[in-house]
DNA sequence: ATTATTTACGTAATTTTACTACATATGGGG
DNA sequence: CCCCATATGTAGTAAAATTACGTAAATAAT
């Protein structure tokens, strides 16, 4: 794991510090916000111990010294590092839940960003750039996934539908052929029914592409699969994030084509753009 | 605008510095990331000026001196600072356009959780607890969200449902009466449809909530506005970023209604969750 | 229990870093 | 060509961080 979050890492830390070291942990997560401005010598003030102690700190937690730790931790602070890994608990105000759930959703962002596989990404490009015709398929909340990805690839010319019937589905991948893409949505990639369909696709000799986490049912019986993992997530108040970043690995799917099909294909999408303009009211974007 | 990336504002403040000014400029932007540790000395002299100069660079840019510019820049390198505001263009590879649409993503997340109106939220969390029924309404894209919006809520056992089709929407706000909450969810908030409806809503006495953008013909009409304004994306190549900020507020807004009903009601949800057990292979969560 | 030994912590000195005040230079307008 | 304004650098000062060292506390061993 590469990119732990600070406060976390000491929070996490406190039970083997000793005890001006606890001092300065305790000092800093009170208020790390503020610790990242200030100097050693009022921290080591604030927590009561010396200035040395708070250094020995710093380099306890692989840092250069105390100039490098307040770099590392105000970083740690950035896109709410406050909070992430940090569950909703019943005592939350608003102020204090809506953040979470932001910060919970760009640290999985973030990690997905970090970690996602581009050859797998132009991979699946190309098969779209391909295909003669794509279905979007998902259930429950996948479902509202493929309906958005439907909104946007049919832009690009494209015969696409999304669908959330399974019947329909069933139908659908039983008449699929060569040069038809299956663009299967499921986050745990397990629902037994999506993966019976995908099979029956990719037996007919359609592309099966799915969009799931890894090592799951469904990835075994797709041709490409974008493994996508987002952390579980335990806590009942808690948001399902997965869905998020599957609408944003479709943002880059879609970006991707954009580039392929290159810059002649830029006034297309500008005349269906437009062609929203009368159903609004005043002039816009 | 509060939180605008350092990176892009030195960028832009680019021309109009003097040379030593601009030697300094040139220096941090061609890495900025060495920047944020290196000394004030050592940054003087890879931009070939004086101390001081470097020290007026920080100073121009409203930061408090040479750390406090470090401080900034370093946060301002998270989250993919590189990327953020800069779109897209013709010459990216995979490699290259993936971080850009999952940075632009997180930067707008980050813009609203600082900036949503903590107060409307609560407001809306009463107004959904209140409610005998729900109905989510959006068109096109924001359809897709609201059908998101309805698997949500439908746990909590309340009467919920989502619709993309005007007629039905038309009909179903002319029926509408107290006690009826109307979400309407629209970035633009602009679509001549969306706004009749909910005035038909409004005036039967219904409650209307809408997600939609400040000062928009759509927020006039309704009974309380979740005001989320996500930067335009003029770049054709980049995606809209609204509607995945749309689906965060509403996660924020589940969150509080779950909050509300107490402790008592986490094992509907658990009941529920269960229920598509049967579906899938093998245990999980 | 008492001493040895390690570990924890603080004091003070040293070094590094940043800032300020001032001086010189550079360039544009009269 | 000189004056004034702005830009930049020099040198000194203050602040901050680090190191070296010494003392105290805790733990282990006898």
């Amino acid at each position: 794991m590469q990119h732990q979050n600070l406060v976390n890492v000491i929070t996490d830390a406190l039970p083997g510090l000793n005890k001006s070291e606890r001092k300065v942990a305790e000092a800093i997560l009170s208020d790390p916000e503020s610790a990242t401005g200030s100097s050693i010598a009022s921290l080591a003030k604030r927590a009561n111990v010396s200035e040395p102690s708070v250094n020995r700190f710093c380099k306890r937690f692989n840092t250069a010294g105390f100039p490098d730790f307040k770099l590392k931790l105000a970083k740690s602070l950035v896109s709410g590092v406050r909070f992430v890994n940090r569950n909703v608990d019943p005592n939350d105000t608003v102020e204090s839940y809506t953040p979470k759930i932001f910060d919970s959703t760009i640290n999985d962002l973030a990690l997905i960003r970090d970690s996602i596989d581009h050859s797998v990404v132009n991979a699946v490009v190309d098969q779209l750039i391909q295909a003669k015709r794509v279905y979007f398929f998902g259930l429950g909340t996948s479902g509202s996934v493929a309906r958005d990805a439907e909104n946007k690839f049919f832009r690009f010319n494209l015969p696409v539908s999304f669908h959330d019937d399974v019947l329909m589905m069933r139908m659908l991948a039983s008449t699929g052929s060569a040069g038809d893409v299956f663009f299967v949505i499921s986050h745990t990639g397990r629902t037994k029914e999506i993966i019976d369909i995908a099979e029956i696709a990719s037996n007919n000799g359609a592309t099966v592409i799915a969009l799931t986490s890894s090592s799951s049912p469904l990835t075994a019986v797709s041709s490409i699969a974008l493994e996508v993992d987002v952390p579980e997530n335990t806590d009942e108040y808690m948001a399902m994030t997965s869905r998020i970043v599957h609408l944003v690995v479709l943002d880059v799917l879609a970006t991707g084509f954009t580039l392929r099909r290159g810059p002649d294909f830029l006034p297309h999408l500008e005349r269906i753009k437009n062609s929203l303009k009368p159903t609004r009211y005043q002039s816009e974007d």
